[in-house]
RNA sequence: GCCGCUAUGGUGCAACGGUUAGCACGUAGCCCUUUCAAGGCUAAAAUACGGGUUCGAUUCCCGUUAGCGGUACCA
């Protein structure tokens, strides 16, 4: 599936040679929404592969029936829109595929790599933990029950099937962002590769461990790129692959997104959920120049990076090894970088999305004479927007003669007993004016504050309460220029109203 | 507990044996000014600790401490 992002370079790249073509896959558990550090693993995978003339697929681990959300997909998929993530093959869906880990599995009993266990779950259920040693001490006990030799400890129950790790020796690979890693095997707990069967079934649907294997291989997954919380998962994936007589991928590992208080992220620390930040209105590629940094460095100090400059740069390499922490100020930094610097016309159709859906969208700024003005006034504005609903709310007066006088602004600016026929002077002044542009309006203005003996900034400040309700504003007249010499005549006079007594 | 990963200002990253330890966010001050932003300038602020190796360690090695991850018929 592809779609048209937000802004998204061209993506015709060359298309690599199938041989050597690098494959990777984004797989997340519809157990939640698409959290922050899904998003960045997500974006990572999407780099790699356009930047390497790779495939993205899009795997759906829901082996789960229990925790399983399916409704949960749909908040992905749309998050990883909004993010603009697309992908090549999938989404696949690991329930669908339970037959293909099934019959895996059972040519791992029959090669002897795997065993039928007939123990409880309880036996296994924290079985690597600790628990009390001689004389108070802790030891540590990895579970090795007699089913793996053969010898089933309750016969008569459904079985699962449990991987048979060797004893001794240590399981290697290779991690693209950590290097040569390995692992001893006697640390390794006899995992279950396929839950036992209910209901008559003679097995139940296969676990994380198989089914991630056995996918990667069926889909010739080159580069597992993912969160750093599976990297001591990794070896038994490899004694998969082994077992499954497959080479196993170039692993690369990220290290994980933390709260401020550099503590797991969670609800607490605010929004995870990658669609709230949709909701609020950051713009996509703000957030994500913002998540690329984030465990990622180009090795400079450049940091204000289009997407079209993060997926030239991109690579495992600058892949950093430490935890970082969602530093939401930065990203805000981020939104209004992007939001000053972004070409006009690529912020146009974003703020045209957002007047839409709040109710204040105009069809005659689509094209020809609105369409200039609508983009000469946003990008009059966007200088003190900080997200795009701003458009709607704080810059409302732009786009609509209906709002109203913010008290606090006519407190600060309307003090002085003046300020009502200084508006009415005004009024009369703009409204002779022949020619409507920024120093007609100025010069205008200033005559009257002369005339009426009051500094510039004193009627300045006043009548821009006036013309937009409220004490900040992009500077005044180049406001009136884009209001137009009508509606701020109208908007003075019927100002006025205000100073009415009650 | 055990296994693993990590450790540069408050935060994100640079410096991959030799720099006055750099950039950015944030913070403080100044400038600009028509409100508020933006922008410009300046300031405070870091190599966790202890041992090695080396002519020389932020960088390599070991230990300590701390944080994080894993330790499920979760993913």
């Amino acid at each position: 599936m592809r779609f048209d992002g937000d802004s998204l370079p061209d993506m015709t790249g060359q298309p690599a040679s199938s041989s050597n073509q690098p494959r990777v896959r984004f797989a997340p558990s519809p157990t939640g929404y698409l959290h922050v550090g899904g998003a960045r693993t997500a974006l990572f995978n999407w780099l790699f592969a356009r930047r390497f003339g790779g495939i993205m697929i899009l795997r759906i681990e829901d082996t789960d029936a229990e925790r399983n959300k399916p409704e949960l997909v749909t908040g992905i998929l749309e998050g990883l829109k909004w993010l603009g993530v697309d992908w090549d093959e999938g989404p696949f869906y690991q329930s669908q595929r339970t037959e293909l880990y099934q019959n895996s599995a059972k040519k791992l009993l029959a090669s002897g790599a795997a065993f039928l266990c007939y123990c409880p779950p309880e036996k296994y259920v924290g079985g690597d933990h600790a628990e009390e040693g001689a004389e108070g001490t802790k030891v540590r006990r990895v579970v090795r029950c007699s089913c793996r030799d053969g010898k089933p400890s309750t016969p008569g129950v459904k079985p699962a099937i449990r991987f048979k790790v060797p004893v001794g020796g240590k399981t290697k690979f290779f991690d693209a962002v950590f290097g040569e890693r390995e692992f001893s095997n006697d640390e390794i707990e006899d995992f279950v590769l396929v839950r036992s069967g209910k209901d008559g079934a003679e097995f139940g649907q296969a676990m994380y461990q198989m089914s991630v294997v056995v996918d990667d291989v069926d889909m010739r997954i080159t580069h597992v790129i993912r969160g750093a919380d599976h990297i001591s998962n990794t070896p038994k994936q490899v004694l998969l692959y082994e077992a499954l007589g497959a080479t196993p991928p170039v692993f690369a590992h990220v290290p994980l997104i933390l709260g401020a208080d550099k503590s797991r992220l969670s609800k607490r620390h605010g929004a995870t959920d990658v669609n709230m930040y949709r909701i609020e209105g950051f713009l996509p590629e703000a957030f994500r120049n913002f998540l690329a940094l984030l465990g990622w460095a180009p090795g400079g100090d450049e940091q204000f990076l289009r997407t079209s400059e993060l997926l030239e740069k991109f690579s495992l390499e600058g892949v950093s090894h430490t935890n970082a922490v969602f530093d939401r100020p930065k990203l805000e930094w981020f939104n209004t970088q992007f939001l000053q610097k972004l070409p006009i016309e690529e912020l146009l159709p974003q703020v045209e999305a957002e007047l839409k859906s709040s109710g204040l969208w105009k069809a005659e700024w689509a094209s020809g004479a609105g369409h200039e003005w609508f983009s000469k006034t946003v990008d009059l504005l966007r200088p003190r927007v900080r997200l795009l609903p701003d458009f709607s709310s704080w810059s409302r007066a732009f786009f609509s003669d209906e709002f109203s006088y913010e008290q606090a602004a006519k407190d600060k600016f309307w003090k002085d007993p003046k300020v009502p026929d200084l508006l009415s002077s005004t009024a009369d002044a703009l409204a002779a004016l022949p020619e409507w542009n920024h120093d007609a309006c100025d010069h205008a203005t200033r005559a009257v504050a002369e005339a009426g003996g009051v500094k510039a900034g004193l009627l300045i400040n006043a009548i821009r309460v006036a013309i937009v309700g409220q004490a900040v504003a992009p500077p005044l007249f180049d406001t009136m220029v884009v209001l137009g010499q009508e509606r701020v005549v109208r908007r003075l006079r019927a100002a006025l109203k205000e100073f009415a007594p009650a």
